[in-house]
DNA sequence: CTTATAAATGAACATTCGTTTCTTTTCCAC
DNA sequence: GTGGAAAAGAAACGAATGTTCATTTATAAG
């Protein structure tokens, strides 16, 4: 009764994780329950695992599926040579990476706390190579004089804080676009590691222009 | 009733809060069950209902407290009327208030979803008016000519999130020191919004000189 | 002291939790 | 068609959940 139309094999397990993903970035992990998932696929709780072997199985293998997934588009993409041009390459897929996939950037972001140790260090070990790119690309810029980052690790987590972040408020249809986000977050990394020095306010009050155009900027708005 | 002055009269509310606080950090809201906060008091779960009214109370209590302490401390301290002493007089109370509340500032950020309604609606006002205050700033900045904010709203929330990533992984004892930290940040967010161009280049009006030397990060590890 | 009251206990409430088990239904190769 | 495997339904398990309540203990004022 109640038959699916086509052949549902691999549906149900597909939505399930589909469903998952959505209720645990919703609500968190521990305020969801196996029945809200079953509810939402529509199917029984027990039925739920024919396909998985726990509740905690299913964070993991989210979990572990999205940082994989994350590492292997990265890399499909070429990183350019030059220190600038990988560090606006790295942003670039950053955001766009993570706009497309809010919900699992949040529970990969949020939910480290709730997987048990051995899955932890599984899912820590991807996410210290994925910022280990940014550092390697850093440290590279600073050796050779066109970066300004005093210390890479401390950069480099400064940065993927500020891009992950993103996820938290960007809602498709909303006043900017993802590629003018893109544009802003590319233009504020680049800076923020330039090797040109900031306007140090605090020690030069006079530092003020003469007057300028408005404020010059590459990023339409 | 309002009597309350005696020894360890308050001194159970105060742990209550404390052990709370801890806990909801360290494993989530809604991971954190009454009994546990009890045996964390060391009180049976019960007597925990002398001192508040709910779970749910307890959240609110603990987040709209962190938040208007949070104001509170940061209207304590002059900000500076030139933009750029005022981003850094922001970015270092920032960091150093931040890394001083990690538990606090994990639930703040954290646990927004666990509010019901209501509660979250006072929550996200004070949040509001803090990430606005910060948005001012690089208004003001930006007009003055001294920032170079194409979008004050996005800028305010990536720096915001880029400062409050520090709370995901510093520890006391660490690498580095906290002034540190700040240190680092503080040059990155006056680079972030320098007027100055990137690396890049694109159009800069009234050039800056070419010495490079004057870095003003003060800290090497 | 007595007395009022705040706080803690210990047990219980009704729900909900993740998961298991048994049975029935659905699907696909033959 | 038949047989067997995979998936779903139905019901239940023990444990844990937030919370309440009557009772006892501690505390401080009069």
């Amino acid at each position: 009764m109640a038959r699916r139309i086509g052949s549902s094999g691999a549906q149900t397990a597909d939505s399930l994780a589909k469903a998952a993903l959505r209720l645990f970035a919703r609500h968190g992990y521990a305020a969801v329950s196996m029945r809200m998932i079953a509810r939402e696929v529509g199917v029984q709780p027990g039925a739920l695992y024919n396909h998985v072997g726990s509740k905690q199985d299913l964070l993991r293998d989210l979990m572990i599926g999205h940082m994989t997934e994350l590492m292997k588009a990265f890399r499909a993409q070429p990183l350019p040579e030059d220190p600038a041009a990988a560090l606006e390459a790295f942003t670039r897929f950053h955001v766009r990476f993570h706009i497309d996939r809010a919900d699992a950037v949040f529970i990969s972001y949020m939910e480290l706390r709730s997987l048990e140790p051995e899955n932890f260090r599984a899912v820590e070990r991807l996410r210290q190579e994925y910022e280990g790119i940014l550092r390697g690309i850093l440290e590279r810029g600073a050796r050779a004089g066109v970066m300004h980052a005093p210390d890479p690790p401390v950069a480099a987590r400064a940065i993927i804080s500020m891009l992950t972040g993103v996820t938290h408020w960007f809602r498709e249809g909303g006043r900017l676009t993802a590629r003018q986000i893109e544009d802003i977050y590319t233009d504020m990394v680049a800076r923020s590691v330039s090797a040109r020095p900031a306007a140090d306010g605090a020690s030069a009050p006079d530092d003020t222009p003469k007057d300028t155009e408005r404020t010059a900027c590459s990023t339409q708005a």
